[in-house]
DNA sequence: AAGTGGTCTAGACCACGCG
DNA sequence: GCGTGGTCTAGACCACTTC
């Protein structure tokens, strides 16, 4: 039957709306639970699927988020600032620093998921390295975990001929990380690339990083040329949208 | 029923796991047409709503893209690449071209949707720009529409005091836009920050930039300062993210 | 134990587009 | 005109969280 009142609007868009409307207006706050399913059906008289499909839009937006056997909440945002290229300043690493201390500042970083092997270049990689194809390099990867959200994971690759045999190749590259190895071999890299995409996550993605439906992740390829011209790394990182703000800053 | 065989995972997830294999396997190729709602039915012995919810993962992904009455179209991705010094050097806009015509190259190019008015500065204007809250600014809002397909819209800001009488109140800068005519004005811009963001669009936005279900925006923010330290300007851009890759090239 | 969201069925009517 | 996806109903069972 459908009763059409006066609107051409779908009702599960029509609900979605009033509920945005009151997350707007301040009526949930980050964190608080909105009406569930069985509350939307009373209240709109609609039925299940209806009522799932308006809180569906809302988890697609974003701004909302299911937790199994709980209820749906309004989501928190407080974003981390990277800053494109201070993070790279040759005084961070050349000091001995993480180039990620400076986005987390005061917050608990843990890194996992670490993996450090030797493996076949694929066409991405070989494209950006300048390599032919089937060329060995070393692959590092890592999971960043900030105050128990999972906000990034990455792996960087090297050519083997420019790296074997150095604490690259191991777990632990000691103070001031790859880069600062990278200097002292003779090829510290002295300009960078940053690739930026924005998709949604495949679902292992997701899973990583453990997103909420509506959730896009942003694709960073850094690539780093040393003096020669010669690039000497490729990064693929992967970030979760909600987490971060990229800065850039540059002159005319 | 839901006879489960030996898996722990939902019907519709198995479903879409193989669509998306075909898809990535080359089976369906960009444009191609998927199996539709009534071949999945009959194909895995599923509800319809079984089959749209499959169909549905690869629509959220940005995999796949629906057409009423038509059918569900695998999507095709050819991004334009932003570089976002390059194309903000002084040589761009001091020689008399527009800042946009790095990115577009051979292609047809419409801006549509353009406004120019003097409001009040709303409070994240106000933080961007430096000023006390309720200053008059000259807003300039435009859509870019790049071979029929909406790329892009953005809303610049600039204070009243400075571009009061310019012709940057007018529809038409002239040649080398905005930041030729702020030069001109004692007013050059000499230093931007880009600032970066990713989430899903609000209704309105998809419906700007005709987006499909599963393609999040990025949202880019400029502020551009003069040699006095001063912001002149701040643009608020949002792109669809199927049509764009962003660069950054800067040196350690 | 009660309530929540997650999955699923088997129907229905509609608006749209394509040939 | 016919098939397509879009919306909607009225049920059902499950896994999970919270009390």
């Amino acid at each position: 039957m459908t009763s059409q009142g006066a609107t051409r609007q779908p009702k599960y868009q029509r609900i979605a709306d009033a509920l945005r409307k009151s997350i707007q207006a301040g009526e949930y706050g980050p964190g608080d639970r909105l009406p569930g399913e069985n509350d939307l059906m009373a209240a709109y008289e609609v039925a299940r699927m209806t009522a799932r499909q308006a809180l569906g839009v809302l988890q697609n937006e974003g701004l909302a988020e299911a937790r199994k056997g709980a209820g749906v909440f309004v989501r928190a945002f407080r974003p981390l600032r990277r800053r494109g290229l201070q993070r790279l300043a040759q005084e961070q690493w050349g000091s001995g620093r993480s180039i990620w201390s400076t986005d987390s500042e005061d917050r608990e970083l843990v890194v996992d998921q670490i993996d450090v092997r030797e493996e076949e270049a694929d066409d991405r990689v070989c494209d950006a390295l300048g390599i032919t194809p089937g060329t060995q390099v070393w692959a590092r990867s890592r999971r960043f975990v900030l105050d128990g959200k999972p906000v990034l994971f990455a792996t960087s690759y090297l050519p083997s001929d420019i790296v074997a045999d150095s604490p690259i190749t191991q777990r632990e590259t000691g103070p001031g990380g790859t880069y600062a190895r990278l200097a002292e071999l003779g090829h510290g890299p002295v300009h960078f690339r940053e690739e930026i995409r924005s998709r949604m996550p495949s679902a292992d993605e997701a899973d990583r990083l453990s997103l909420a439906t509506g959730t896009p992740v942003i694709r960073i390829v850094r690539t780093a040329f040393a003096e020669d011209g010669r690039a000497v790394e490729v990064n693929e990182m992967t970030l979760d949208s909600a987490s971060y703000v990229l800065e850039y800053d540059f002159d005319a």
